[in-house]
DNA sequence: TCCTAACCGAGACGGTACGTCCTGTCTTATG
DNA sequence: CATAAGACAGGACGTACCGTCTCGGTTAGGA
């Protein structure tokens, strides 16, 4: 082991990016992509609003959709999974944090843009998406049924957290973007259906177990 | 004053638009639409696929965004939804519906790119998308509701027909678009969530009748 | 002979052309011409100026540079070569009226124009401009001169008519396009150098008869 | 401070310009004004002819016109007004290399195109044209009597060169594009008249310091 | 102290598409 | 027939971006 790699990360030669760079630019897109769309948000435009030249973001992103991925990406990386106590608590704070981000156009509008450009490069792009953005509103679900499960709330078999997971942001996401506001009646009715869902998968699996 | 202009709609003045254009293009523009998805179809591409000059794109729509609207539609307005004699079976065939057109990109990934562009300008392009795409999904649901109700199934303030619309559509897409395919896994599973809760709240429904 | 033809001139069957028209659609091509110049001046614009159908436009000029000749022509034909008593006279007064029309971008921009179409095509529009404008400028002078032989102030030899014209109307155009506005000093100037070449010619001339 | 930033012109920042773009483009420019004329020439012609992208003509030239005006100065450019030992046979050798310049459609044609358009904007386009187009023919007139002048061929105040060029140039133009070739006989007649001018305003110059 | 590799800004470049405008032709119904 | 109205194929306009490139110049570590 050589004196160099001993914090296991080579420096490469040459120049050094300049750190304060990489967060203008994101803060610049994130603001023309609030202002525009993904569709309109142009690179020339970001560059010029960043003070830094076009070809400083083709060096550190490969195209304007993984550079819109990623001005979004930090917005979600800011959802917070706070515990609350009971799965109900967690859930709603959970589908009041997706509503707070999906109601936004600039991130909700920018989500549904990047998943259309996912299904026309589900490797590429798609991949970049799901690993960036989709896994963050995931998360929210998927902690709070563990910590249930980790609390003896319910039982480790009694959630498909896939499905749950596509439930929640699906409906949440397509109640921002057509029907118009998921406000709080949403919310209470979308909590109440599930809820119920729980409960009756519950008394099916009591009554499963009572007929054994 | 002649009998035509008491009875009959006075044809507008000039030469009248070829019948069978509007047909062509919007057959072109499904097919580049399904070949590169909604940002990439050009209306240079598309004009020259139908065999037209690009001004009688222009004529009959204001923009590229609205021949989307307008092609997707066309595939919109296929979707039945027979009458399979309970609500479950109607669920059960509108969910398959949606999700065999969401699972398709050139229909699915331009959903979501017209929601996201609706975003930017909801009054606009989010008015005719509402209007020409998200009402066909939603009229699934409220389609298999209205007759359950009608067959005297449930009751009519049993379900929140918005709602369960969301859910339905935005799970779909957010499946087809996110995690892969909206398999017949998927479709069991939200199917059996959304019985779930029916049931839950059927019994809610008892016990607060026999409460009172 | 039938009574029809009396007048000598078959009517032409169907419904006759609307006589006002014409006049009112050359008006509405002379305020879109001097508004915009040749290259700018669309038939469309100055259809709709006029209050009339394109297809009127192309029924009566086949193409708009014939209409922007025809145009221009009615300035071109109020032309008046009167009488002054004198050669120098009329062609001072010749010059001022060239001068008027030529100085106005609306008629002197429009000629050259035309004369730059005439380059491109000219058995067609060439042979349109020369009959219809240049034949008009050229007339100036010729009559003039004419006129100053049937006086006796030149011999019927003395003057090439063509040269002259050529001269007189290409000065004055040249100046108004180029370098301004073809003032007073500059009539004067050319007038003073045509009377000079022509004394200078007629002393030639009487030279020439005395040594014979 | 380095010898470079005391002496040397500083290099403009960014990519230069490909150097033989501009001559490729002109030349591409002129053959297209050559077969079509002015207001048929056609950038995207031009830049396909050049291989060469729209944008880039565009970066260079901010319109069509401009475009055309330099493809045609660099004809202009080639005049010649070489010393053919006295004023009279300088004119001639002037008078005739106009009348090749104007003769040619592509040239003369254009250079009225242009000269039309100065007069929609005298300004703008009207500047450029005088000082590259302009200004060549008029150059060939002002050097021919500054080198009479300087050979005591004449007195400095004998012409006024701008009203000679006028003369000049605007006969030899309008010739070409109205009545047809500026043939050898026309340059004669032109060269005698103008000939006899200066002998009559020398006779006048001679009498006038007589009665002194 | 230099060397060298990567950074950065600026902006040119080949492309592609946009949406607008206009030309000249046509197809209607009506006068 | 003429007319108003307007659709149509075609084509060019000038603008805006994309992603690539080529410069001059900067900024570090390693030789």
């Amino acid at each position: 082991m050589t004196l160099r790699s001993k914090h296991s990360r080579h420096r490469r030669p040459g120049r050094p990016r300049e750190e304060a760079t990489e967060q203008a630019i994101a803060e610049a897109a994130r603001e023309v992509l609030a202002a525009k769309g993904v569709s309109r948000m142009s690179m020339e435009h970001v560059a010029a609003k960043a003070g830094v030249a076009k070809s400083t973001l083709y060096r550190r992103w490969p195209s304007k959709v993984e550079l819109a991925v990623h001005a979004v990406a930090a917005r979600f990386d800011q959802i917070e999974v706070g515990d609350h106590g009971s799965l109900a608590a967690d859930m709603r704070a959970g589908i009041e944090e997706a509503a707070r981000l999906l109601r936004d156009p600039s991130t909700g509008g920018a989500y549904a843009a990047l998943l259309a450009e996912s299904a026309r490069d589900p490797e590429g792009v798609g991949t970049k998406v799901r690993e960036s953005l989709s896994i963050r509103l995931h998360d929210v679900v998927a902690t709070s049924v563990q910590r249930a499960i980790d609390r003896g709330e319910i039982a480790p078999d009694m959630v498909d957290v896939d499905l749950l997971a596509d439930v929640v942001v699906g409906s949440v996401m397509h109640r921002a973007l057509v029907t118009g506001e998921p406000d709080d009646a949403f919310v209470d009715g979308l909590i109440q259906m599930l809820a119920d869902a729980a409960y009756a998968r519950w008394l099916r699996a009591q009554k499963a177990t009572g007929d054994t």
